[in-house]
DNA sequence: GATACCATGTAAGTCGTTACATGATTAT
DNA sequence: ATAATCATGTAACGACTTACATGGTATC
């Protein structure tokens, strides 16, 4: 049985081949939005990949550093990851740390949870951001040429994913900064905390 | 240092004492909103807990079956707790099988991918609807009794916080089903699909 | 001269799942 | 009787991170 992440790998060398430092860098946290990985953990399931034929390997020479090693899918490759994403997925749980931190954020001031959720909601919003720039270019070669669109669009499919999930995220920290008791000079008071100042 | 595992059973506990077994369940998934883990991992880390003294326990007998240990935290455990929810979280990555799926959808037929994506949306529609029940039932015991609501608030945070990733798990199936190459009968057919049969 | 990037790998350790192990109780 | 739930733990394994290790190239 192959592990999740080589399936990943698979998915992106039919698309084409690829160095392992490729690999590493295309699923670099945090913006590998495929999947992320580090190369400690790519360059041991790509040897396992070949060690099965499911994928296969040219050593290319640079003149500058070491050998590239160029990793391309095999027909038995395609074949198995076919086979794999007609399959029901794994689901894995979020276990997000953020939100074990908003069930117990009373216990920290309100001063410190804002600072907390303001840090975040920057945060998310620069991963937004360079995501849907990325969005934006897959989507403009994806209309130039029609032909290619079935493989384009798997990677834009990934992308509305990771976006989607980072608008949703960053929405949550805001609805949280709202429900916030509110201090002198808040911008945005929150309805509840409004409600009980008139009384 | 502790683990995130840590930091979830510490503010579990933060709320009310529980069993390694109350705390399985409420961390069983795929229902654990807060942090999801099964009992190999939790009864080993509450031991840890208790060796560093940020928990408690006391054995309770039941006269039914084995005798249960009642964990609660201690102040240096809340103290803990505190600290560190201060600290910016560490962001894990999703990871998320079906993306890679998405990603390869088109090497499988318009029919497989169908069937994928609508007992996806089936299981995670379930998952909304026992999530929203949860968020309903803390909503009320929240409103009946605004001392706690501090308390209760945290629950509600994480729940409204799994809600929303359901919903945009959904959201984001029922627009790749658009996008699939629609067959006879079907209700929703692209708006990109239609456009690429015209040349 | 120092830092960063290209490019590959391995080793040690932690996190997390699954299965093993035990034994009483309740429901079908 | 058979299975499910209560209730606790441990063991083996796999997933994943971080650090170690090497060495050339480019940039400041």
């Amino acid at each position: 049985m192959l592990s999740s992440l080589s399936y990943a790998i698979l998915a992106l060398l039919a698309t084409k081949p690829h160095s392992g430092y490729d690999l590493a860098r295309q699923m670099r946290p945090p913006l590998g939005f495929l999947w992320q990985a580090q190369h400690g953990q790519i360059y041991p399931e790509l040897a396992r990949l070949v060690r099965s034929h499911l994928v296969s390997f040219e050593t290319v020479d640079k003149r500058s550093g070491p050998p590239r090693r160029v990793h391309s899918i095999t027909l038995k490759g395609k074949a198995e990851l076919a086979s794999w994403v007609m399959q029901p997925p794994q689901t894995r749980p979020a276990n997000d740390e953020l939100v074990v931190k908003a069930y117990a954020l009373h216990r920290i001031s309100a001063t410190s949870a804002e600072a907390l959720l303001r840090d975040q909601v920057d945060a998310h919003q620069r991963r937004l951001a360079a995501l849907e720039q990325l969005a934006d270019a897959v989507k403009t070669r994806m209309k130039s040429s029609s032909r290619v669109a079935s493989a384009r669009f798997g990677e834009y499919a990934a992308l509305r994913k990771a976006s989607g999930a980072e608008r949703e995220y960053i929405g949550w920290c805001r609805w949280l900064l709202g429900e916030l008791p509110s201090r002198q000079g808040a911008r945005k008071p929150a309805a509840r905390a409004r409600a009980l100042r008139k009384p």
